[in-house]
DNA sequence: TCGACTGACTCAGAAAATTAGCG
DNA sequence: CCGCTAATTTTCTGAGTCAGTCG
């Protein structure tokens, strides 16, 4: 605001925004009304400008950047009842840009009629560029992608060290086989996280059943590190749109089961191939529901269990991989079940050094 | 000598974008 | 196969941590 403004604007409570808050609504709009054709020659645009900016090369490796576009400017978002909430975070030029590159590389030019701050050339750091923030006066930074070289390995040593400090694990083991006794909830819980953390096996089991665990062990990790979420607003929707696609499933499996039985009857008195053979499909179909139907309420758990746990943090930062990696060797688990594209590129490292007996 | 500050980096989770799955 | 919704993935950027420095 200016200062005039500032004097005349006191209270934002009594700002009319609506005419804001509907141009912002009205954005969004046309971007969903958009055609396919304009989505596409969107996305064309954006993979263009990642194919030209999204990657450098750092010791002769040609490495994906993680956040090559400059933050634009806008309102401060901070997080909770942030003082500072609401100021403008103003737009950031070549003239506030140092860029850190080798001393032999070519200097990217900036825009025509501009000059960065700084070139400098540390190779103590890992940033490729950074810049100072108006909002709370701190350096933001441009860096490389979790599947580089210089992040995954920081990420293993990170891990290592977590190894060597197992050293101390018995006794934090006696610790929680004595809180397990406590009457204490808390306590119990952490307990019981860390009972599931140390022994995610999961025998005799099938691939869902064993990704429900596998959820439930990274769950009880995320609970431990408090990684709250808010429930997502769809939630109670959704999980009712389950409960009755498993309702829907429960009945086609009975009739399925009478139809069964039926065709059993049949079989009885007939005693021909033909009715043989309908037996035998009435089986597979009803194997098959049997399997469906599992599936959903198995989903439904976890789902219900995950309502307000935020999993994705302790996964992708917490977990060594090669637990993961391990244990889907091990019970028969394709890794993409647990890992997707982003997370096994970030784990690559593990994913190739990885074999079923590795232990932590 | 020590505590406040700062730079560099990891962690965190909401929002936006994309994809999957269903009728 | 199409359009819609829900689920999943990706993006984004603020928060937190830690070690080194400086007064």
């Amino acid at each position: 605001m200016t200062n005039d403004e500032k004097n005349t604007i006191t209270n934002l409570s009594k700002c009319d925004f609506t005419q804001m808050s509907q141009y912002f609504k009205a954005q969004s709009e046309a971007r969903k009304q958009m055609s396919k054709e304009e989505k596409l020659k969107i996305k064309e645009e954006n993979e263009k400008l990642l194919k030209e900016y999204g990657f450098c090369v750092m010791d002769n490796h040609r490495e994906r950047i993680a956040n090559f576009k400059i933050e634009p400017p806008g309102l401060f978002r901070g997080r909770g009842n942030h003082p500072k909430m609401g100021m403008l975070k103003r737009r950031i030029m070549p003239e506030d840009i140092i860029i850190n590159c080798s001393k032999d590389a070519k200097v990217p030019s900036p825009p025509p009629g501009h000059k960065w701050k700084e070139v400098r050339h540390d190779n103590k750091v890992t940033w490729l560029v950074s810049w100072t923030e108006n909002i709370q006066g701190s350096i933001k930074y441009i860096m490389l992608n979790p599947s580089s070289r210089i992040k995954g390995e920081k990420d293993w040593q990170k891990y290592e060290t977590a190894r060597r400090l197992k050293k101390c694990v018995d006794k934090i083991r006696n610790q929680y086989r004595e809180d397990w006794k406590s009457k204490e909830m808390k306590v119990r819980q952490r307990a019981v996280a860390l009972y599931f953390i140390d022994k995610v096996g999961a025998a005799d089991e099938n691939v869902p059943a064993k990704i429900l665990s596998y959820n439930r062990a990274n769950r009880a990790v995320a609970i431990l590190c408090n990684h709250q979420r808010a429930p997502p607003k769809t939630f109670e929707k959704s999980m009712m749109n389950l409960q009755s696609k498993i309702d829907a499933k429960k009945d086609q499996l009975a009739d399925a089961r009478r139809d069964l039985k039926s065709a059993k009857a049949d079989a009885k008195v007939m005693k021909d191939a033909k009715t043989k053979k309908v037996v035998e499909s009435k089986k597979k179909a009803v194997q098959r529901l049997e399997e469906q139907l599992m599936k959903l309420e198995v989903q439904a758990t976890d789902r219900e269990e995950n309502k307000q746990i935020a999993l994705g943090t302790s996964k992708l930062n917490y977990l060594d991989p090669r637990i993961t990696v391990a244990w889907c060797k091990k019970w028969g688990v394709p890794i993409e079940k647990i890992y997707n594209k982003t997370q096994r590129e970030k784990f690559a490292w593990a994913i190739d050094m990885t074999d079923e007996d590795y232990e932590f």
